[in-house]
DNA sequence: ACCTGAACACCGTTCAAGT
DNA sequence: ACCTGAACACCGTTCAAGT
C-alpha cells in the first residue's frame, strides 16, 4: 500500500477509496496480469492435453514474474473476466479431452493450485536467493547422507528426488493430474 | 518473533541466538509439529492407496491446526527427521503400490503440495472469516450469472465448480494425483 | 556465550480534518 | 467525493552494551 501510494504520488491513506484492504488490491492487480496469459494457446493445433499444458505454463510464467503476487493468489482469487477467460479456456479443454463436468470441475482447481504454488514456491527463493541455495544443499546432504536402515525408501529413491529441471517437473504434474482426473471417477468408492 | 519473545519473557533480540530468521522458526515449529502426524496409519490393514490418503489426510489435519504455519511451509519446507518419516511412509506406500521410483519421487512432491496448499488457503480463509465469506459468495455470483454464450463451458459446468465439501474435494485430488503417477511415465513423449 | 534495550526500517489501516 | 497528515498498532532484524 504505502510502496504504490509512493508510485503514485500521493498517500497512502488515499487508496482506501478504491480498495478496501491489500488482499483486493493483490486480486485486482493479478487479474490484470491474467491478461498476458496467452489464450490463444488453447486453441492451436495439436493434442488437447499439450495445448492445456501450454496454457498451464503460460499461467505459471505470469505468475512468476510477480513473486509477491503468486503467494496471495493461493488464498485470494480473482474473479474478472481475465480469469473467467482462464477458466473457461482450461474448462473447454477438459471437455475436448471427454472428460465428465464434475471431474473437470476438481481438475480445474488441482491444475491452478498447483501452477500457483509451484509459482509462489519458486518466488519465495528469488527473493532471498542465498538462502534458498543452502537450505537446498542442506536438504540434499540430509537426503543422501540419510541412513539407509532407518529411511530405506529415501535412500532407494535417491537423486530422483532432486532430478529433473522445474519445468519438466512441473510438466509431469500437469500430466500426471490430468491422466488421473480422466481415470478417477467422481463418486468414488469409499 | 516479537509474540514468542514476548511469551518467553524476554527480548525478540535473544531468540537470534537460536535461529537465524523466521523462515528458520517456522521451519522448526512445522518439524515438531510434524511429530504428531499419525504414522501408523500407513502401517494399517486396507488397501495401500486408502492408507497413503488416510496419511495425507492426517498431514494436512496438523497444518490446518497452525494457519500462518502453512503458508510458510508451501516455501521453507523443513528437513528433521518428523518430515523425513513423513516422506519415508509416503515413499513406502507408493512403492508397494507398484510405483517406479522417478514416478514416485514426483508425485511425492506434487501429494504435499497439494496437501500444504489446501491448508494454507483453508487458513487464510479462517484468518478473516467474514471476508472469505463474502468473496466466496461473490466468486458464486459471479459464475452463475456469467453470460452463457461467453463462457459456455463455465455455464455448462455450474455447480459442479463449488459441489463437494472441502474433505471430498481434497480426497478427489489425492486419488487423482496417484492414479495419474501411476499411469505416467517419466520420460514424456514431447 | 547469552541476553538486553533501543533503534532502524519497514508494514496495513483508521480517522479527523481539509478541499 | 476525494485526498491528506498524523497516528495507531504492529512487524523483522541489527547492534552496541551489558552479564
Amino acid at each position: 500500500m504505502r510502496r504504490l501510494a509512493q508510485e503514485l504520488d500521493t498517500g497512502a491513506a488515499s487508496l482506501y477509496v478504491y480498495v478496501a484492504n491489500t488482499a483486493e488490491l493483490h486480486a485486482a492487480i493479478l487479474e490484470d496480469l491474467l491478461g498476458t496469459v496467452d489464450l490463444k494457446l488453447a486453441k492451436a493445433e495439436g493434442d488437447w492435453q499439450d495445448r492445456l499444458i501450454a496454457l498451464l505454463d503460460s499461467y505459471t510464467t505470469v505468475l512468476f514474474q510477480n513473486p509477491a503476487l503468486a503467494r496471495s493468489a493461493l488464498i485470494a482469487r480473482p474473479s474478472g473476466p481475465n480469469y473467467l477467460a482462464l477458466v473457461e479456456a482450461i474448462l473447454a479443454l477438459l471437455h475436448e479431452g471427454g472428460m465428465p463436468n464434475g471431474q473437470a470441475a476438481l481438475a480445474l482447481d488441482v491444475l491452478l493450485q498447483v501452477a500457483t504454488a509451484t509459482a509462489a514456491e519458486q518466488s519465495a527463493r528469488d527473493e532471498n536467493e542465498s538462502a534458498a541455495e543452502e537450505e537446498l544443499s542442506a536438504l540434499v546432504e540430509t537426503l543422501h547422507s540419510v541412513d539407509a536402515s532407518s529411511y530405506p525408501r529415501i535412500a532407494a529413491v535417491g537423486d530422483d528426488l532432486f532430478s529433473g529441471t522445474p519445468e519438466e517437473r512441473l510438466g509431469w504434474a500437469f500430466h500426471a493430474i490430468i491422466n488421473g482426473a480422466l481415470a478417477t471417477p467422481r463418486v468414488s468408492e469409499h
